[in-house]
DNA sequence: CGCCAGGTTGAAGAGAATCAAGTGATGTGG
DNA sequence: CCACATCACTTGATTCTCTTCAACCTGGCG
C-alpha cells in the first residue's frame, strides 16, 4: 500500500519555514534570512514544465497549491509518471546533481523553490535541516519502492492502490477530487488510459465507488477497497 | 538502464573499512576500534532469512561473499524481489525503523552486520560517514526509480534490462555467471519463470545471446541488446 | 450552436499467464 | 559407479488479461 501524506513534511520545523517567510513583509523576519535562504514562490500554469530530465538538480521544490508530477520518457514515447505531489509536499530531491526526472504542473500550481546549494550549506551547520532533508529522501525511497509494488499488481489492483493512495492524501469531504487527467493516472500505474476507464466503471457497477463528475471519485466500500489491492 | 554498480560503496573511505578490520587479528588494528564499531561477519545457508520484513532494522549489512536478495511478499504469496546484493554492495539502510523489505542469501553467503546506532552516532561525529551514508540511500532510491520503469517495459525488454544489469555489475569474462535462480530473476522483473525463459530462449534462437548452461549467458552483440531496452 | 479535448465503450488482437508435460542437471543411497 | 529421486529449467497448448484501434459520448467554451 502507498504510503499516506508520502510527501508531507514533519509536523514540526518545515524545511521551508524561513524561505515561506520571504513571503511576509521584510520587517517580520529576521535580518539574516535573506541572505541565508533564497526561497522564491513561482507560478506554473497547467502542464508547463518546472525542470525536464537531465537539468542540474539545484533546487528544492515545495508545492504551495496545485498539483505536480515528475516524469520520465522512455525513447519510444512512453511515459513514465513517478509521482504526484500534491500542496505541502516537497519535490525535486534527487540521488545526483542532475534530474532523472522531469516535473510538470498538473493543473495550474504555485511552488516553493529553494536553492539546493544554500540548503545543503545550511545544512551542514543546522542538525534539523539535515535530518529533515535525510527524511524527505526516506519517503522518495519508500514511495518508490511501493510503487515498485503496485506495478506488479493487476489492472484491478493498481486501480484500486491508486485510489485509496489519493483517498489517503487529499481526503475531501467523502470522496476524492482527483487533479489529474485519466492520461496521468495510466501513465502512473502503467496501464493505458482504456483500461483506467473500464477499471473504474467496473467499480461503479459493483456499487463500490462512485463517479459523479470524471475527476470525482467516491469510495462507498473502502473496506472492501481496501481488501482488494493484495 | 539500471545503474551501473548501484550499490557499491565509493572507492575510498568504504563504510564499512573499521569494521571489516575486525576480521583482521587483533593485534593489526586500532584499539579503540572494537568498541566504536561492532561489525562482524556472518555466514548464511543458500536461502537464509538475514532479516524478516517488519523486524526492526537495528543493522546495516555488507555482502562480503555470495548474493543477497531483498523481498516483499504480498498477501496472495506472490513475491517481489526488490533487488540483489553482490559482494561489496551495501543492504539493509530503510527509510524507517522497520524493514519493509526482508533479505535471504540467494546463495551461501557471507555477510557483515554493523550495528545501526553505533553507526548513527558514528555519522553524527564523522561528516565522512554521514556522506556515504547518504549516497547509500541515494543509490537505494536511485535503484527503486530504475525499478519502476523496468516495471512498465515489455517482458523482452525487462529481460535484457536484467542482463545488462547484471552484465555491467558482475563483469565476468565476456558473460556473466547468475547466481540467482529464474524464480529469482521472474519475481524481480514481475514475470513468471517460464516467460523469463522463453525470453531467453528467442534471445538465443536470435544468436544475441549465448546459455552455454542455464546460469551462465554470454552477451553475444551487447550493441543490439542495449537499442532494445527504450 | 457546434467544436474539440477528455473520457467512455466496443470489438479484435497481442502478449503474458496458466496449466501441463517434458528434459536436464544434481545429489543420494545402494 | 550407477539407478533413482528431486529440483530447476524448458517447451507446448490454451486461456485470459490488457492493449490496440475505432467509434461514440459528454461537457466546456469560443
Amino acid at each position: 500500500m502507498l504510503t499516506e501524506a508520502a510527501y508531507q513534511d514533519g509536523s514540526s520545523g518545515h524545511l521551508f519555514d524561513r524561505a515561506a517567510r520571504m513571503d511576509l513583509p521584510a520587517r517580520s523576519r529576521a535580518v539574516g534570512d535573506s541572505i541565508e535562504l533564497l526561497g522564491a514562490p513561482i507560478s506554473f500554469a497547467r502542464n508547463a514544465e518546472i525542470y525536464g530530465e537531465k537539468e542540474p538538480a539545484d533546487s528544492l521544490y515545495k508545492v504551495l497549491s496545485g498539483t505536480v508530477r515528475s516524469c520520465r520518457a522512455l525513447i519510444d514515447g512512453r511515459r513514465q509518471v513517478g509521482a504526484f505531489y500534491l500542496p505541502g509536499d516537497t519535490f525535486g530531491l534527487e540521488s545526483g546533481d542532475e534530474h532523472v526526472f522531469s516535473a510538470e504542473a498538473v493543473v495550474n500550481a504555485k511552488v516553493l523553490v529553494v536553492d539546493r546549494s544554500t540548503l545543503a550549506s545550511l545544512a551542514a551547520r543546522d542538525k534539523e535541516v539535515a535530518r529533515q532533508l535525510w527524511a524527505l529522501m526516506s519517503r522518495e525511497l519508500q514511495h518508490a519502492q511501493d510503487h515498485v509494488l503496485l506495478l506488479v499488481k493487476t489492472a484491478h489492483e493498481r486501480v484500486v492502490s491508486f485510489l485509496l493512495e489519493m483517498a489517503e492524501r487529499i481526503r475531501s469531504s467523502n470522496g476524492v477530487e482527483l487533479p489529474m487527467s485519466r492520461q496521468d493516472i495510466a501513465d502512473y500505474l502503467g496501464l493505458t488510459i482504456e483500461t483506467v476507464s473500464r477499471m473504474l466503471t467496473q467499480l461503479e457497477n459493483a456499487s463500490v465507488i462512485a463517479v459523479p463528475t470524471s475527476k470525482r471519485i467516491v469510495l462507498r466500500d473502502r473496506e472492501f477497497l481496501q481488501r482488494l489491492v493484495a
